[in-house]
DNA sequence: CTGTATCCTTTTAGATACTG
DNA sequence: CAGTATCTAAAAGGATACAG
């Protein structure tokens, strides 16, 4: 016997999933996501939304994701500076992912 | 008017996309669970699966995951040493997911 | 084959102070 | 309000050598 071995071979290496989890890598990201999803949100509600997180490192991750693609800047024209950020069409595919994620997080919980 | 704003609530804080972002917090767990739905798997098998993983944190993921109870390992009784990982109950509950994951990749590289 | 031990780099994030 | 600047810490990961 010269095979090593018989075992399934595995999915290709160019497997979506590591496009996906390019997106997905850090954990706030998944949350301004799931945030956004409830409709356009400023800088300071997502600040409060993300409790915990700093302003440095939010701005790191709106800035990212907004290179990918996700979501959309928009400087409102109100007196005081304000910026909304709301979901592209692409950030909008997540959803599903998003959704899948917490039902299996509800069945473990559970 | 006294109310800062009429915009949507954010959900509630125990969200549990925070629950399922502890297990996928990693870019390789997420990997790992991929290619144990294919079925059980030797150490070595994984190491070639994820390549570019290197032995430290292939180990370091796997203890982790086995902890999380997403994973069993299991020592075989072969002349050298061996051993197999494989999905436990809970682990396999991410496959939903996982499959959400590359059906959003794939529309969004297309 | 399946790890462990070391050392080093990168990424992510938190704290704090400051600006237009 | 929406950031920027700076400094620091923790986590994740890579490389290499070595062990049972």
């Amino acid at each position: 016997m010269i095979a090593r071995s018989t075992r399934r071979t595995p999915p290709p290496e160019d497997c979506p999933l590591d496009l996906c989890l390019k997106f997905l890598a850090s954990a706030w990201t998944t949350r301004i996501l799931w945030f956004l999803h409830c409709g356009p949100r400023h800088f300071g509600d997502l600040r409060r939304d993300l409790r915990g997180i700093s302003a440095k490192v939010l701005t790191q991750r709106l800035r990212r994701m907004e290179e990918q693609g996700l979501i959309a800047r928009r400087k409102l024209p109100t007196r005081t500076a304000q910026v909304e950020y709301r979901l592209t069409a692409t950030g909008r595919e997540f959803k599903p992912v998003l959704d899948a994620m917490i039902r299996v997080a509800r069945r473990i919980r559970d």
